[in-house]
DNA sequence: AGCGCTATCTACCAAACGGTAGATAACCTA
DNA sequence: TAGGTTATCTACCGTTTGGTAGATAGCGCT
């Protein structure tokens, strides 16, 4: 992935890039706690002092890679969540919501392992876990709000059945992901 | 919870159960890679090497705490489950489990957090919950073979929705867990 | 070609880690 | 009440950790 014997110089938003890229799959394999800094270097061929001119510490390299994932995910998604239309429309953005996060296998698995790991207040992401998922629950709410008999109540379950399948996805791979997601679907949308 | 000053001189068995019960605590609130030697020492009152005198490393102390929740939650679970019964009996079975869970919250706790750290094949837990989710899907799945059209992929429903309503539950407490899992078995079960 | 900027490195540090060896003291029994 | 058993402690070790200070070298600009 990054081999390169020697000193290789690389310009700031490039090298910063390489970083977060492997600092995800890291993280996404082993968990925050689970990475030392010198892990996160050796990854791109570099040394500890190396990446701490880029990352003023280990923390800070976390909260960088959390905030890019949200660029690179959430943003797509909000602007098309913005009306609340019939269950059928619904359904068809969840879908490809959930076709996508296929694709994008160690930015779920990131996501995932880290909000468990993440549970206890003393997480550098405690917070932004805390923060982040109840607006997540809130937006959904109010996607669901013109036709779900229960919208708050849905958006719980929803998102629940999501996180567990998820984890058990990544758990065992030979589980069919999208098939799971229709069956569920084909009941919830039924209202 | 366990303050005493100075010495504090138990019987072998009852201050292994006393660690267990504060490492299962702990390791609930940061998973296992948070807690050091030392913090679940401190939890009892007592050193590192008073600890290591009844667990012969910090590893063996959590193979110890896993073996520990297996004897308290499946085995009474597992006699229970034998027969296939109808719809109806199955989700009183489940509901059951469900409340019973709710009044073991550090243990649900523990399994859900080490269960995600788990994910690592580095993980000293690693093979455990490979092989415990396994079997728990495969007893579950022929616990609904009488009447569910497809109950290997229901098995896998029914798993991943409580464990991310746990996940969520975890974080979020004014989640009203009874109700959500009520309302999942509403459709769950009418088939 | 040479110079400045800065990305990267080497070398180091104090603290925290898991674990060991041997001393000490609390309880049980005779 | 003396003595043995062993649960617990004090003191220590080697390694790893996150982070710092100052030297070095690759690149862009004139």
């Amino acid at each position: 992935m990054a081999p390169a014997r020697g000193r290789r110089r690389l310009p700031l938003a490039e090298r910063r890039e390489e970083i977060l890229r492997a600092a995800t799959e890291l993280i996404a394999a082993s968990g925050f706690k689970g990475v030392t800094l010198e892990a996160f270097a050796d990854a791109c061929g570099m040394t500890k002092a190396g990446l701490l001119h880029h990352f003023r510490s280990r923390e800070e390299l976390l909260i960088a890679v959390l905030e890019r994932r949200d660029e690179l995910d959430l943003t797509s998604v909000a602007d098309v969540l913005e009306p609340a239309p019939d269950p059928a429309t619904a359904r068809a953005v969840m879908t490809a919501f959930v076709r996508r996060n296929l694709t994008q296998r160690s930015l779920v698995q990131l996501y995932t392992v880290l909000s468990a790991e993440a549970l206890d207040p003393g997480h550098p992401a405690y917070s932004y876990f805390a923060t982040r998922l109840r607006e997540g629950r809130a937006m959904l709410e109010r996607y669901l709000l013109a036709w779900h008999p229960r919208p708050g109540q849905a958006a719980v379950e929803l998102l629940a059945f999501l996180d567990g399948l998820q984890l058990n996805w990544l758990r065992d791979e030979s589980i069919d992901f999208l098939a799971q997601w229709e069956s569920f679907a084909d009941r919830f949308f039924a209202v």
